[in-house]
DNA sequence: AACTTGACAGCAG
DNA sequence: GCTGCTGCCAAGT
């Protein structure tokens, strides 16, 4: 299906990720809300395989349960916790300390 | 047009 | 708390 813009619901995502705050992180479900789609898994591809990776902040999207999840970049998971250490978001164990207070909600 | 793949979510054991 | 199975939808082949 196309998204709410007409472009690629692979596209579409990328505009909403830029708008969350540095130190914050967004969960693949709250994305899929926000797009009002149900397709978590497909926001999950898509983020994946977008090209854009150093101009959108995909290292922002963590898991709902508050796991780092994967990364296609570098060093990997690895690489994203690092990127998020950089921004006051902390990791342990893989997963998100505080998640709930660093999860941004979209309006 | 059909099948397979995937940076997930939620529930059961 | 952790591992495993099922359901979801879009993209790529």
């Amino acid at each position: 299906m196309r998204s709410l813009t007409g472009l690629p619901f692979q596209r579409t995502h990328w505009e909403a990720l830029k708008r969350i705050p540095k130190g914050k992180v967004t969960t693949y479900g709250d994305l899929a809300a926000y797009l009002g789609t149900k397709a978590v898994r497909a926001v999950g591809t898509a983020v994946g395989r977008n090209p854009h990776a150093l101009e959108v902040p995909f290292h922002r999207v963590v898991r709902s349960d508050g796991r780092v999840g994967s990364y296609s970049g570098e060093g990997g998971v690895r690489g994203k916790i690092a990127l998020l250490a950089s921004e006051g978001v902390q990791v342990r164990r893989g997963r998100v300390v505080d998640f709930p207070e660093k999860r941004h909600r979209f309006v």
